[in-house]
DNA sequence: CGTTTTCTGTAACGAATGGTATATTATTAA
DNA sequence: TTAATAATATACCATTCGTTACAGAAAACG
């Protein structure tokens, strides 16, 4: 009923999405939004509300890709098969052909300042990943899942973690699907302890 | 000759270079930076001559003390030396007390748009930093520096790097100056082959 | 039909942005 | 003392920012 929508909301998204993985959320302009979804300033905010409404209607749903990467990682039985599948997976999503290279929320949480809600957000969706590896590693290791010695799983978990987000960064810079798969490869082999 | 300036240019510097390192070039305004030096529009004009030039100022200081942890780093003789003063090199500056934690330039890198100049210099500048880890772990593989097996050179460099963004991420999310320290020595046992 | 609901177009809002024109003040050199 | 130079203060510029008031247009429902 009422007036229907002259535009495809879902393309809408997408296009948001492309453009606040690219620039950023303070770089991105609703000007920037709109010419691109071809709408009017008043149909934007009918239909997502403002800016940071639709970021967060974005990122939320990114979040939820990620966590499936992550959450097929933990499922894993082995500290070598989480790490694969953790690293393996990351390096596809980050170097995605269907969306920009790079972490999104990454591109938007880093510079924001940092008493920014959205800030705090991510930053807290970082942790929870950080420490829910940690959690799932203590349970390998009592379990025989054979991580390497010398460190405890928090360090490890925090260094696998920076190891995602460093391919983030490298992704964003240019490194191929290529480049990360290779060094996902090599972290699985040198932090995996020879299967004797 | 002529007036003298009223304010300490270099601590104005030091302000600058707070901001901008806690918030990011684009997130930083002329306003916040005159508020927070004390001065007017056209002293800052005239003392810097205009964000953009101020930053770069900034920037070039800043490369040149990162440089000095890498230069350091690849001045060491074995693959191990070189891992530890890069590593925990960067572990501490990435969380000196004396100022923001996190990068600097990662910090305005990331977020702004691709095809600004300051993103690609920033880009360029991480690439260097890569490749010249490459070039000398390439010498050091061919004197016996001891690498680890199954990666090349390149895939190396470029995992080490990564793990450098990593912890710049996670310092800035909040990761303390042990925790990295702690992720550093990991990743250099974990990376080293055993002395036999 | 007419009413209600939903969406769009025009036009504009106040606030903040980066940057300046102009005139004035303070210093050194001649 | 005067001229030249260097820095200041006041006031302002055009542009862009996110957002909205208001009126009209297109559909469903009675």
């Amino acid at each position: 009923m009422g007036r229907p929508r002259e535009f495809d909301i879902d393309q809408a998204l997408n296009i948001a999405t492309n453009l606040f993985w690219r620039k950023g959320f303070d770089n991105t302009s609703i000007s920037d939004l709109r010419s691109a979804m071809g709408i009017s300033a008043p149909s934007f905010y009918f239909a997502f509300e403002s800016k940071e409404a639709l970021f967060q209607r974005i990122t939320e749903n990114y979040r939820k890709v990620q966590n499936e990467i992550v959450a097929d990682a933990l499922g894993q039985k082995t500290f070598k098969d989480l790490l694969e599948k953790l690293l393996l997976g990351f390096a596809e999503f980050l170097t995605d052909p269907a969306h920009p290279s790079g972490c999104l929320v990454l591109n938007s949480s880093i510079p924001v300042r940092a008493d920014h809600p959205i800030t705090k957000r991510f930053a807290e969706q970082r942790r929870k990943m950080r420490t829910d590896l940690e959690k799932r590693l203590k349970q390998l290791a009592q379990n025989g899942g054979k991580l390497p010695a010398g460190s405890s799983p928090a360090t490890l978990a925090q260094m696998v973690v920076s190891l995602v987000w460093g391919m983030a960064v490298e992704a964003q810079s240019g490194a191929t699907r290529t480049d990360l798969k290779k060094m996902a490869g090599a972290a699985v082999s040198t932090l995996t302890v020879p299967t004797s």
